[in-house]
DNA sequence: ATCGTGTTCGGGAACGATTGCACAAAAATA
DNA sequence: TATTTTTGTGCAATCGTTCCCGAACACGAT
């Protein structure tokens, strides 16, 4: 604000008055006369005053915005997400400031290390793909920064959390492949610890397991930098064409690498299209428009998003320190041809 | 920051020090004795002291922050200019604040005050569908807050711009499709009033001057809300499909727009793709996966976002104030089956 | 006449950092 | 030795706002 110049002093001068009765009056203090009150509100709102934030900020050392810290934007799971948050913090008078990670540790430390002396108010985390240790997020926790953690959670951190229902999403996938009659289905997932590959993981093997089908670990790539880089995804689909016995269907954990699996086919071995059958987690828009049709894991990212920041905002505004902490798991969907399966 | 209460005082006060003499050793002032500074900078080390921002911005009455603001992050072309405006920021010194229009007027003029409120040092901006009135702006940037306006412009703001050729890549869509044979071609495109649509429609109608082919206004269809209602481009399509002379291409604007009419044309009339060729500006990453195969504008929006960002951190950080602005134009590129055409 | 008791307002200290100016002590010069 | 220069440090104002205290005044009760 190098303009905008007008403050709180200006009224002050201007009528006569000192700035703590300005203050006041603008406030609604009690102590002011409706009379004072009325000039004064009158004639900021005539010369278009607006308290200034960040001197707020320093004062109160709270800013009215939220952090929030995904690896892309540019993933229609977290955009959608992000929409889900924005929507609640405006209704409730927060603002919101958007980061990414870029599935980098390093990122995701300094963005949420900046946004902490911005003095948000808050953070809602999705942790990247590289983050092994959060010992950063957890000291800035015991310190007093209210924190949700959403999709890409971690339990060392003790706090609300938001996921969707990752083991029943995977297993309803894999179960549905199965039951089209495949046998031989592999597994594309991405960092080994992340908590939703764990999770993704666990419903493929259940699902598995329910039908007698053995787990085949040669069938199970973990793609580590989660589809940032299409070469890895390329690598790992040659490795499965590579295989004595090819795999007849692909159960993919992670929106990028529902695309990025396609693409690599799609380039390396576009005949192996024929007859293969692929499920994926994805929140894109137009998977109904793909060619090698794809059955879609589609998580309730909006509804996430909406959870998240409601449950941070009250951790924000809850006047006792909050010790009980809840898990909201949501459900995925299915979506087979355009429609709820 | 409600924690973090490490401060230059609490250093002083360790040390015996005052104030002043802290900060003017952490800031590498020359004035304070080789051994003063080592003591403190040793001891702000060891207690990790880092300077509060906002107790900065208010004092120096700027942020080292950018605002942005888009209509929609979950919009391929967005957020990959994001991208590179995050990636030129980074490396200035710079941090950036993503915000959504969602192409509304009165979510993008929030957006702007509460980024000017917060002492933004410059803003990043492509208007909303419905900004048809930028006085609003035009104050701001009239009070000093430096602007570059990007993709969605407006001639009003006497400032520097970055677009892409869309006249020429409106051009080459449309040549590309009359030179495969076909003759009428539609249009869908977004709101009368944006930049883009207007250089869009020019090149559309120049490929088709070109070529002897009759300009027919019943072939145009504008969608105001650019794509975030599906409903305005079935109603469009519906029209179109209701013409005694079906086209037999389409040239689309906008990448909402493309995955939108595809959607409509999935679902109205199925049969219509067979023969029909549709070619649209889209950044889309999976254009290559779609069944109805489409005919890509590709901007480079990530070059577009690093220009932007330049340009806005030279007019920061320029000492004489700026009279001569550059609007910057980058080639698109046509995108068929996968390959640069 | 004195003492509460409101009511309405102003003074001034915070919040965290920078910086012009003043001033001391030490060093250099006359 | 006296004076000037250099060197190192502190004081206090500033940014815009809030809020604790206290001041001034009026009024009714004692």
């Amino acid at each position: 604000m190098r303009f905008n110049t007008v403050t709180i002093k200006d009224i002050a001068k201007a009528l006569g008055l000192s700035t703590s009765t300005v203050s006041r009056a603008l406030r609604g203090g009690y102590e002011i006369s409706e009379e004072t009150k009325k000039t004064v509100t009158e004639y900021a709102e005539k010369i278009n005053y607006r308290p200034n934030p960040i001197a707020l900020s320093l004062k109160e050392r709270r800013s009215y915005s939220i952090g929030i810290v995904v690896c892309e934007i540019a993933n229609n799971f977290f955009s959608q997400a992000i929409n889900g948050m924005e929507s609640v913090a405006y209704t409730a008078g927060y603002n919101v400031t958007i980061t990414q990670s870029h599935e980098r540790f390093d990122r995701e430390v300094l963005n949420v290390e900046h946004l902490a002396s911005r003095s948000v108010d808050g953070l809602l985390i999705s942790l990247s793909s590289e983050s092994a240790d959060v010992s950063y997020l957890k000291d800035l926790h015991k310190k007093g920064l209210p924190i949700v953690l959403f999709d890409r959670v971690t339990s060392e951190i003790d706090t609300h959390k938001v996921i969707a229902d990752n083991f029943k999403g995977a297993y309803d996938a894999t179960d549905y492949l199965i039951k089209l009659g495949h046998k031989r289905i592999a597994h594309f997932t991405s960092s080994a610890h992340l908590s939703v590959t764990g999770e993704r993981l666990e419903g493929y093997k259940a699902a598995l397991r329910d039908h007698g089908i053995p787990f085949n670990e040669d069938f199970v790539k973990f793609c580590g930098h989660g589809g940032i880089n299409q070469e890895e995804i390329d690598d790992a689909t040659k490795e499965l064409l590579a295989l004595n016995e090819r795999p007849d269907a692909i159960f993919i954990a992670q929106d990028k690498l529902s695309t990025g699996c396609l693409h690599a086919i799609k380039k390396i071995a576009p005949d192996y299209f024929t007859g293969i059958k692929i499920a994926g987690f994805t929140n894109s828009n137009v998977v109904d428009l793909f060619n090698p049709p794809i059955t879609a894991v589609r998580q309730p990212a909006f509804e996430m998003g909406q959870a998240a920041m409601e449950l941070l905002i009250h951790l924000i505004e809850s006047k006792m320190p909050v010790t009980e902490f809840e898990t909201r798991i949501l459900q995925t969907q299915l979506i087979v041809n355009n429609s709820k399966y």
